[in-house]
DNA sequence: TCATAAGTAGTAATAATTATTATTTACAGA
DNA sequence: TCTGTAAATAATAATTATTACTACTTATGA
């Protein structure tokens, strides 16, 4: 999972722009640069750290259209919401099926692929539970910084 | 992955017993039945769940010691908290590797083993990120009951 | 341009969790 | 069994994360 490139982001924001009038949603100044910043973040940012980021080029934004932003696009499948054990939610644009390794001392969330988990066969065991429409592998570890930081 | 029966539970008590010892926490009633109750549920219960149910038998028990030690036991490895995409923790007992099953509607946890997915190898990709201890899977879905019930 | 409903900023409120403190309890040693 | 002591608890207050309220602003379609 690399960061989109300048002329990626541009194609990322057109497309954003679609999906909002698709969506009947409006494309405002504000949700435009929330998702700008998710789009280029690599790191699953919580929504007090993208507002953080956003405040400096947009200082009267406030903390709540970020959380109501965020909570708008994830409801409309633009953005993803990442399962973590932490106390802030963490989210990420990045749509493209991936996992993701989880550093048990900084929290540092790396994206992976994994193709051959994703074509394993899932056990009869769960045939009966429902409808799947989501597999994700989490690892869980020290990452490499924090074995040598120690 | 079954319940415990009457037997079980007194097994898996008496080692609670021993595992407390060893880590110097003391062997409170508090923690006895926080923990009972956390191992004969099967549902991945939070905080305020595990404290409606043993308000009943131990009518002073608080929420805030509820909270702190199932904080206690995490920290200490005799359970485990499950990552969610809800706003309240949730706990369990259950040890043996497993892997869950989550319903986006009713946010009902189902516990299943996956023998292939633990034995697939991790992708290169991932061999420099650092030290590995976990690995789980995360289904996500629409569970039976509330297919049916829509 | 203009009407209008959706969206936002600022602030207040709520929900989940953690901290503080006086009291109680587990348990090691006499 | 009794006792001293540190750890744990209950009650309550405080903090943190998130959501609700409301008056004002803006995107958008006519
Ligand atoms: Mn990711
Ligand atoms: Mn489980
Ligand atoms: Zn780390
Ligand atoms: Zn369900």
């Amino acid at each position: 999972m690399k960061h989109p490139n300048k002329h990626d982001l541009l194609v990322l924001l057109t497309e954003f722009e679609n999906a909002c009038r698709k969506a009947d949603l409006k494309v405002t100044h504000q949700r435009l640069e929330i998702f700008r910043e998710l789009a280029q973040a690599h790191d699953h940012p919580s929504a007090e750290m993208l507002y953080n980021r956003i405040i400096k080029r947009l200082p009267t934004i406030s903390l709540d259209t970020v959380y109501r932003t965020l909570a708008t696009l994830e409801k409309h499948g633009l953005i993803t919401r990442v399962q973590t054990l932490e106390s802030q939610a963490r989210f990420e644009a990045e749509m493209i099926r991936h996992h993701h390794a989880v550093c048990r001392k900084c929290g540092a969330i790396t994206d992976f692929s994994w193709n051959t988990f994703d074509e394993v066969q899932v056990p009869a065991e769960l045939s009966g539970w429902g409808r799947i429409t989501k597999r994700n592998a989490i690892l869980e570890g020290i990452c490499n910084d924090c074995v040598k930081g120690n």
